[in-house]
DNA sequence: CTTAAAGTGGGGAAATGTGGTTAAAAAGTG
DNA sequence: CACTTTTTAACCACATTTCCCCACTTTAAG
């Protein structure tokens, strides 16, 4: 189970050190399989054992290819995936500049633990994702939400 | 049940001090296990014990993910996690970087006792919901306190 | 007033993160 | 096809941060 969010910082390289704690939660999870960072079509990346994005990446292929929304999604998403055969010595892992370029990633990123995934967004994004989910409890109870009491 | 509101200081490296008497309330419910700090989008951090979070954080993993609004706040809720394994020796937690600037936390902070949990504030933002509060009392009665009388 | 418990702050060792350097591979060119 | 040049990836060493523990100060209770 991924959780939490780190500020990390992106080298001139473009390589990211993911933090001991969250390697080692990946390493729990993926042992030495590959990992695959891909784009999400809000401007952020996601990260995934290999194992568990496979099943996700076969379903988002069977969507119909013409629907319009649907293709694009499938073309983002399915499309900007990059495998990662493993970390370097130090953890670090290389972000290509199609992956950054999407995300608007620059020197400082966000590493965020959800559950079977991490997100990495920019500093602005997750600014912006934050104010989103302030706004969300206007109005009415957005679905999924309906049944729970913090 | 947790209750009641103490001001605290966060000390030169962000760490938390958790008052003698909260402290036996969270031993007497949570025992050893581990703690669960996390950020909610109205500014202020959550504490709870982590056997009470896990079936709210499971219900929250199950919102639809291509809801824009419920994505946003599975992102705040879940994402921002932090496992508290143990208090240090003299019984206090580290707040990450993080999330002391997502809730804007600086030296003084109110810690509040919702029952279930704790809430965890800043001065300002404390004083902010209290306005809230008031404000919420004009016009209609707010869902789920039609019948309750004091 | 005495004693014990709780709160506050600081110091040091170990693990972690950062940048640079070298070697290998790939791509491009004559 | 061979050679040159550029890019990519792995490794190493130093700097930094983090965390844990200890000691002091303050507050409350007997």
């Amino acid at each position: 189970m991924f959780a939490g969010t780190v500020s990390l910082t992106l080298d001139a390289k473009g390589r990211l050190a993911i933090p001991a704690r969250h390697r080692d939660a990946l390493a729990s999870v993926a042992g030495d399989a590959p990992l695959v960072l891909t784009a999400h079509p809000q401007r952020c990346l996601l990260l995934y054992p290999l194992a568990a994005w496979e099943p996700i990446r076969d379903k988002i292929l069977q969507a119909p290819s013409f629907d319009a929304r649907s293709q694009s999604l499938k073309r983002v998403l399915v499309g900007s995936q990059q495998i990662i055969d493993a970390l370097d010595s130090a953890g670090r892992l290389l972000v290509t500049p199609e992956l950054r370029e999407h995300a608007n990633l620059e020197k400082t990123v966000l590493m965020v633990g959800m559950g079977s995934h991490f997100e990495i967004w920019s500093e602005a994004g997750w600014k912006r994702q934050n104010d989103l989910a302030l706004e969300a409890l206007q109005g009415d109870t957005p679905p999924g939400f309906e049944d729970i009491s913090l």
